[in-house]
DNA sequence: TCCTCTGACACGTTTGAATAGT
DNA sequence: AACTATTCAAACGTGTCAGAGG
């Protein structure tokens, strides 16, 4: 699985010296996103992050919440979110593992969600972490209120991107920053299928507290509906079980984790990325589908890249092979990946954090990647995408190249596919009163989370 | 029959208005 | 009059469960 090879490829090799952080006088300066929280997405992700979608639209847990450095604190930026797939697969749940269940669904309308403090200064956005806790999921594909449509049983991850811009009808598209962490994917869900995973979300989420331990539920439960006892004590005991064949560590990492000192972080990240080795389901799904011909492993990625209908960042070429001329591609890295060295060691000294090196324009742009065929394009133009390393907390240069000049205001894009969206007096005001809140002018913030903004990722 | 999705439900958290106190 | 603290209820977010539907 994508993630997987990503992560594979992030406990693979051992450290690039030019990766890291402020070592390196080519990354002074850049831009650094940095994930919170960064040992509850492991934790979550060692098990297989499930995210409930529903029609109504439901939040993450984890939220996804960052932190940015290297902005230019007098510059305006705007922040926003996609949701990528990870694969072309389509999974279901069997015998307490995901399995490929077919070729996935044909993508939804693309949504991008925009943080609503955009757009901000620089200063502002570094100043304190950045929360995206209002953003929503959704199955309902004629969903109204601009929330992230996704299909169920179909892994994705976010995408960060961020965009220096005065407001949203001044946007300079030459380049705009990506950022991707490899512990954020998910799969989409309308009901949890892993146990352990409903545990964790109930032990963390406060507003599942209801649900904690000495079982208010199973008291509830029990008089509301005899029947169910049995079915909540089957559940109880499978949860009981799945937690006697977890190691140890899962529980050190699910509990201190979440709220433990810092001290004690890089430690517990080493912990963490062996662990990932062993325990994530998706590493046993990757071995299976070598021998089926499901999922894509690492090895067979080429094959993959051909053949999906939904392609996979993989099928990006990565932006720091080429940049610094490191790792040949993630499938090569995985291929090392057996050393057990590689991520441990890089985690140590970077921590969830993905840098964007600057633009530089006189790089040679050889990794234009014509818009995928089988997706109406809304614009006619050619994007020049590059992805960060695969599995490190990746960051993408985009640079788009279209009819259009660099200086083509926002307007141009949002008023692609208008059958698609629905004009802006549907929109939630919640954007724009949220900006009024903190003094920034926003203009039509709320239209945003309606275009896909980056409608190439609409395969 | 199996799998997936949906809606009602109970419970907890968050939020904001109303009120009291300083 | 202005500010702060407290209280309370409504709104919201959550997982559970039974049942519908393909």
């Amino acid at each position: 699985m994508q993630s997987i090879r990503d992560l594979k490829t992030n406990f693979s090799g051992p450290p690039s010296s030019t990766m890291a952080p402020g070592g390196d006088a080519y990354l002074q300066g850049n831009i650094r996103m940095t994930l919170e929280d960064p040992n509850l997405w492991r934790t979550f992700h060692e098990i297989g992050t499930e995210m409930i979608i529903t029609k109504p639209g439901r939040r993450m847990f984890p939220h996804c919440k960052v932190n940015l450095s290297g902005l230019i604190p007098c510059a305006k930026y705007i922040l926003l979110v996609d949701m990528v797939p990870e694969d072309g697969f389509r999974y279901k749940w069997n015998k307490e593992k995901w399995e490929v269940a077919g070729k996935a669904e044909p993508q939804p309308p693309c949504r991008t969600y925009l943080h609503p403090d955009s757009p901000a200064p620089g200063s502002h956005w570094m100043k304190q972490s950045i929360s995206f806790l209002k953003l929503k999921l959704t199955n309902n594909t004629l969903d109204q209120h601009g929330h992230i449509i996704l299909h169920s049983m179909h892994r994705y991850h976010p995408r960060f991107h961020i965009v220096q811009a005065d407001d949203l009808f001044s946007v300079r598209w030459g380049v705009f920053q990506t950022f991707t962490f490899p512990e954020t994917s998910f799969t989409a869900v309308t009901a949890y299928q892993n146990t352990k995973i409903t545990k964790l979300k109930i032990d963390h989420n406060p507003f599942a507290k209801g649900f904690r331990d000495e079982g208010t539920t199973k008291k509830r439960r029990a008089s509301k509906n005899p029947g169910g006892l049995e079915k909540q004590a089957k559940i109880s005991e499978m949860t009981r079980d799945s937690e006697e064949d977890s190691p140890p560590e899962f529980c050190r990492s699910s509990f201190e984790g979440y709220e433990g000192d810092e001290g004690e972080l890089q430690k517990r990240k080493e912990e963490d990325e062996i662990k990932e080795e062993r325990y994530s389901p998706w590493s046993a799904e990757r071995e299976h589908g070598m021998r089926n011909g499901s999922p894509p492993t690492a090895d067979s990625q080429d094959l993959y890249s051909t053949e999906q209908l939904v392609p996979a960042p993989a099928s990006y070429q990565p932006y720091r092979f080429h940049e610094y001329g490191k790792s040949p591609s993630p499938s090569s890295s995985v291929g090392s990946s057996t050393s057990g060295s590689g991520r441990s060691n890089f985690e140590s000294r970077v921590p969830d954090v993905a840098t964007v090196p600057e633009h530089d324009s006189s790089k040679p742009r050889t990794h234009e990647v014509t818009p995928s065929p089988c997706i109406p394009q809304d614009y006619p133009g050619v994007l020049n995408m590059s992805m960060a390393q695969a599995g490190k907390p990746g960051v993408i240069g985009h640079h788009i190249y279209n009819h259009y000049s660099a200086e083509q205001p926002l307007a141009q894009w949002s008023s692609s596919g208008p059958a698609q969206y629905p004009p802006p007096h549907h929109l939630t005001a919640d954007y724009t009163t949220q900006a009024v809140h903190h003094g920034y002018h926003h203009g039509n913030v709320a239209e945003w989370s309606q275009y896909p903004l980056f409608s190439y990722s609409c395969w």
